[in-house]
RNA sequence: GCCGGAGUAGCUCAGUCGGUAGAGCAGCUGAUUUGUAAUCAGCCGGUCGGGGGUUCAAGUCCCUUCUCCGGCUCCA
């Protein structure tokens, strides 16, 4: 028997006898990690715990704690769904069945080709039958088939997915997991037994195209959580419920700050004055910000001729999110689905100077885009948005700083608002695009150096770009972990071609700008339905429609109150108050439940002091302050944008 | 757009086998003058999402259409 050696994360080394498995090397190590242990890495590839090892290499045992570990604990959860699907309904044919690691609710789904429509109650049932399949605690099998021979017996078995996946491979073998009667092929690794998945809930069923692809049939995608504890299951449950709550389509009514309703269309806001407040507020910070940055503030129309469309290219490359053109005296004129063209048109009102760029034009422009009716979603998928737009025309020579100033812009802007999470993509060149390569590449250069220099981490995500440029997309963590889309920058050097827009370089010769396109809210509609749900609907003081509420205890106090009302909007706050004929508990109910964040409550005892008490949203009476007090600190609170 | 589910008062929801639509909250009016998350009473409020059909009779059964929800695809 020869000896090997493994190595460990810690860099200890131990000696075994060949072939050793990895669950032996756990054992070796702890018996508590031996229990815990799920899979495995060996050499940098996930694996069985059973995974005969033959030669020097490096082990490390993935437990729950891993993130590969939970992986492997859902694509396992993912099979034993199948196989219980399978026991109540023979007839349904295993499509794809993976581990969704990074969704928020579900954490694994399988798609399924079955003749019978799963409803709610069935999910119920297969949750039972996978409880049973748990308790048998069979054992995960791993073996290889010729490849070959497996499309064969797919397609005699009628397993059309199956055979479609395997014969696109080029592997000799194909491999199989099976447990109890079940086999699914499946690259693995799994878990050792059923026995492992204490706790399940099946969440949703869905349709999904095999493949992703509309041209294909619609299966039935059933998508669950598993969990090796009761409690963590109950947990994660409370986490969606809590989620649930913070829907910004349901605060958005209750804390009535937008409406969205069938008589004006889908996918069109209206704004309430709350909600309108707010992003006033946000307006007003993000023009400040931009003026006192470089950026000048422009402003263009709702439509324009068709023709500056097909000067630009979005006729052709963007009409499938363009509305119908209209005629106006005979000329066809377009609903705008992006600012960038006026924007040029601005550029190109007189000759510009080598010395005049960068020239940076911000613009909270609204643009009109076609969704289709099944993607609109609240305040986050919708028709008609503003955009935080700006342009930027830049000599080659100013780009990379251009780009590394837009982001660091951004950043403050996205801590501002609370936001210290992101992740970073660099989206290159989609199939449908304008200009040439050579182009392509040199903006996806100049993107990755920013990046490079800004210090981010980034994921490339490939042919994800705008048809006119590659760009960065930042996605925001919010208060649940959600990762929300706002921030983009776009390199571009084809709309500057296309309009042959121009400066008057050093030498005396004529030189073409590159311009950037950047959003870094997003749009007002997102970026607000991302705020309402990041905060629960409990706006920090400087961004809550109605910072304070004056609750007068009785009529007795009214006079007080209006006095105190008034000192408060004199001091620029926005307070409002409650003489409603009701007790002083109702008053304080109704502020709590809109999410006002301060309330002073004044009776005879406030009126003759010349204080109020005041009670904070959510936390209760934090004693009595003078008037003047009372108006520094909430003034303090606005100054700072603190977020609490 | 596609698959599945759901639409009853402003909101949350009852409504049996097909037999003249009901509650709580909100709103209005009045009484009450109240001390840190709901005072009491009365009143108003509905072509049961729209259209069509079956039936003596439809919120209820059938067809169709719209909207919303969960996803797929797509995206700020």
């Amino acid at each position: 028997m020869s000896k090997i050696e493994i190595k460990l994360p810690d860099n200890g080394r131990r000696e075994f006898d060949a072939p050793v498995t990895p669950a032996l090397v756990a054992q070796t190590l702890s018996r508590s990690l031996a229990l815990k242990a799920l899979a495995a890495v060996v050499d940098g590839r996930v694996v069985d715990l059973n995974y005969p090892i033959s030669k020097d290499s490096e082990v490390r045992i993935l437990t729950w704690d891993d993130p590969q570990g939970r992986e492997v604990f859902w694509h396992s959860s993912a099979h034993l769904m199948a196989s219980a699907v399978l026991e109540l309904f023979p007839d349904t044919k295993l499509a794809i069945g993976p581990a969704i690691p990074d969704d928020f609710s579900a954490k694994f789904y399988y798609d399924l080709d079955m003749p019978q429509k799963l409803t709610d109650a069935e999910l119920e049932k297969i949750e039972k039958k996978m409880a049973e399949i748990v308790s048998r605690n069979l054992p995960f099998d791993r073996r290889e088939a010729n490849r070959l021979e497996s499309i064969k017996e797919f397609r005699s078995a009628g397993d059309i997915y199956k055979a479609e996946m395997a014969s696109e491979w080029s592997d000799e073998t194909v491999s199989f997991y099976s447990h109890g009667n079940f086999t699914d092929m499946c690259r693995g690794p799994h878990l050792p037994s059923t026995g492992y998945i204490k706790a399940v809930k099946l969440l949703s069923v869905a349709g999904a195209y095999w493949r992703g692809d509309e041209k294909n049939k619609m299966l039935q995608r059933i998508y669950g959580v598993s969990f090796p504890e009761r409690k963590m299951l109950d947990e994660h449950l409370q986490k969606i419920e809590e989620a649930r709550k913070r829907d910004h389509r349901f605060l958005g009514r209750d804390l009535d700050l937008f409406s969205i309703v069938d008589d004006v269309g889908s996918g069109l806001v209206l704004w309430h004055p709350r909600g309108a407040m707010v992003r006033h507020i946000i307006e007003a910070f993000w023009k400040e910000e931009h003026l006192g940055n470089g950026y000048e503030i422009v402003y263009s129309p709702h439509i324009a001729k068709l023709d500056l469309w097909n000067t630009s290219g979005h006729t052709g490359f963007y009409a499938e999110n363009m509305y119908s053109p209209m005629p106006i005296e005979n000329v066809q004129y377009e609903i705008k689905p992006m600012n960038c063209p006026f924007h040029i048109q601005i550029y190109k009102s007189k000759t510009r100077s080598y010395r005049e760029l960068p020239i940076r034009w911000a613009e909270l422009g609204t643009v009109y885009r076609y969704e289709r009716s099944g993607v609109l979603h609240g305040l986050m998928r919708v028709r008609g948005f503003t955009q935080d737009d700006a342009h930027i025309f830049c000599r080659p020579d100013q780009l990379t700083v251009e780009i590394v100033r837009t982001i660091e812009f951004n950043l403050f802007f996205l801590r501002t608002f609370g936001f210290e999470d992101y992740d970073v993509f660099l989206s290159t060149r989609p199939q449908k695009f304008v200009g040439t390569i050579e182009g392509w590449d040199l903006a996806t250069e100049a993107l990755r150096l920013a990046l490079e220099t800004a210090k981010l981490n980034y994921q490339v995500d490939p042919g994800e770009g705008v048809f006119y440029g590659p760009k960065i997309d930042i996605k925001i963590k919010d208060n649940l972990g959600r990762s929300w889309q706002c921030t983009t920058i776009q390199v571009d050097f084809n709309l500057p071609e296309r309009f042959q827009i121009e400066y008057s370089a050093e030498d005396g010769t004529r030189a073409r700008p590159i311009m950037i396109h950047r959003a870094l809210l997003g749009s007002m509609e997102r970026f607000f339905g991302i705020l309402i749900e990041h905060y629960a609907g409990n706006f920090p003081v400087w961004l809550a429609p109605e910072q304070i509420r004056v609750l007068p205890v009785t009529d007795e106090a009214a006079p007080y109150a209006e006095k105190v009302l008034a000192a408060l909007k004199g001091a620029g706050l926005r307070a409002q108050i409650d003489i409603s004929n009701e007790k002083i508990g109702k008053k304080i109910r109704d502020a709590e439940s809109l999410k006002v964040p301060y309330m002073a409550v004044v009776g005879k005892i406030e009126a003759a002091a010349g204080q109020v008490a005041l009670r904070r949203h959510r936390a209760g009476d934090i004693g009595k302050y003078s008037l003047d007090q009372a108006i520094e600190m909430l003034k303090g609170l606005e100054a700072q944008k603190k977020i609490d």
